[in-house]
RNA sequence: GUGGGCGUAGCUCAGUUGGUAGAGCGCAGGAUUGUGAUUCCUGUUGUCGUGGGUUCGAUCCCCAUCGUCCACCCCA
């Protein structure tokens, strides 16, 4: 036998036991931004690399060593996208959408990081997030929350997530803050273990994140942000705040969340579980305001999220338990070999007339048993049986498969009839 | 990129102090010559991840490699 190609390392397939939680969640996305009136936007998954190096800063890994990068044809350096703000921002430059307008995007689609595959974390993996452009004011930070909020509810995970917050003030502020701090934990660099010194030099906000023990007692001695920004920063920050509180929507401030990506200033947020190990964080995002301008756009402000969606299905899964296929309608039974091209024929007659039910016809020719055995594992409400003796007659047997009923025999032109009346009889009750 | 666990049937796993493998589930057929629980009977599939080494002999020991999982890093 050949050698099997195998999928690449952290690309996974996603199979139909899977796809019907994938597509509730999407279809909850595609709701909730209609209800707020966001449009979608579908950017290319492939962009110029030097998009991703301006605007997730060259220093981070991600630029660094995580994009699948490679040179086209011409020579020029393309990249997949490890992230869609920086896809979005750019496509709404370029179509003029963000010339002194408000815009509210949506989006859904696969990012591709290369790293260490583990739990919630993949090569391949799918974000859905929100983009807003043109608003400056906290209000609309407030209403992405909200209509993240609203998603975790209807995805049946509001309880197990938290709300984090945090402020990076002004993007003068934050480069105010980032001098502070590496002055603070350049007097100690005895103390930073071997990640936090390199992170002094590429993102000294990240070393506040460590999740080392030993690192803790430094990092709580560290100068506080929220006191070394400015008094607007810091009333922008006090109104979210209150904004959230008037739509009692709760929330945990957490000093120590910086994000990682260069672009982010003022409000960073991220939802948060203890329930899916070390990729606790669902959904992340904040303001960025100098981004488009970096872009060559017209300076306007700008903030969104993204949610993984790896990660939502896992957390709905260990919160709601595994969720039951949806089951089919009817299972149709053929017994014989000369039956077969008349089911289908039935089959067929029966998707004109329900055309929203789920119809199997048992096309294996496998014993009875084995297609009843199937149709039950089905949960085919319905069997409709047809064998030699219903052949010579022109007739159909019904059987109930869910609840206790006499079997019917009937006409074969009497089928789609019968069949309604079942399925209204029994909507009823249920 | 770093550290650790694990790769045996479609799935979940057992096993051999080194003598080339087994269970449950599943699947197929039958007991019930046309009927889904349960029960009983029969059958079914493996280059024991891959390559090399040690050995008379390796699924088992050693090395490498690939895959997978967990944590670090990074991040959704």
């Amino acid at each position: 036998m050949p050698e099997q190609i195998k999928s690449i390392r952290g690309m996974r397939d996603f199979l139909p036991d899977d796809s019907g939680q994938w597509q509730h969640l999407e279809t909850l996305i595609k709701h909730v931004m209609h209800n707020y009136g966001y449009g979608e936007i579908r950017t290319p998954l492939l962009e110029k690399t030097a998009l991703f190096s301006r605007s997730i800063g060259d220093v981070t890994d991600i630029v660094e060593k995580e994009m699948y990068t490679f040179d086209d044809r011409n020579g020029e350096s393309l990249s997949l996208r490890p992230e869609n703000t920086a896809g979005v921002v750019r496509a709404a430059i370029q179509n003029a959408l963000v010339n002194q307008q408000i815009q509210r995007l949506w989006y859904n689609g696969p990012m591709f990081r290369y790293e260490r595959p583990q739990k919630g974390r993949y090569r391949q993996f799918h974000q859905a997030g929100a983009e807003v452009f043109g608003i400056e004011g906290p209000a609309i930070e407030a209403e992405l929350m909200l209509l993240s909020a609203r998603l975790w509810d209807q995805l049946g995970i509001g309880s197990a997530v938290t709300l984090e917050l945090n402020t990076l003030g002004s993007p003068e502020d934050r480069a105010h803050y980032r001098n502070v701090l590496t002055g603070y934990f350049s007097e100690h660099t005895e103390q930073l273990d071997e990640d936090s010194q390199r992170r002094l030099y590429t993102n000294p906000l990240r070393i506040l994140d460590s999740k080392n023990p030993d690192m803790q007692s430094l990092i709580e001695g560290a100068p506080k942000l929220i006191h070394t920004i400015s008094a607007e920063s810091k009333a922008h920050f006090d109104e979210l705040k209150n904004i959230l509180e008037q739509n009692q929507l709760p929330y945990v401030v957490n000093p120590r969340l910086v994000r990682g990506l260069d672009y982010y200033c003022h409000t960073v947020f991220e939802w948060t579980t203890n329930q899916l190990g070390a990729q606790g964080t669902i959904c992340a995002g904040g303001r960025y305001d100098d981004l488009i301008n970096q872009l060559g756009g017209q300076a306007s402000s700008a903030v969104g999220f993204a949610m993984g969606i790896e990660r939502l299905l896992a957390l709905a899964e260990t919160v709601n338990g595994p969720q039951a296929k949806q089951p089919v309608d009817i299972y149709i039974v053929l017994a014989g070999r000369d039956t077969l091209s008349r089911g289908l024929q039935l089959a067929e007659q029966l998707r004109n007339t329900f055309p929203d039910k789920q119809i199997i016809t048992d096309c294996s020719g496998n014993s009875m048993k084995s297609q009843f055995k199937k149709a039950d594992k089905s949960g085919a409400r319905y069997a409709c049986i047809l064998g030699s003796n219903e052949m010579t007659e022109g007739t159909v047997s019904i059987k109930s498969l869910r609840v206790e009923a006499e079997q019917m025999t009937i006409k074969q032109d009497e089928l789609a009839h019968q069949l309604a009346l079942l399925f209204n009889s029994t909507s009823i009750q249920t």
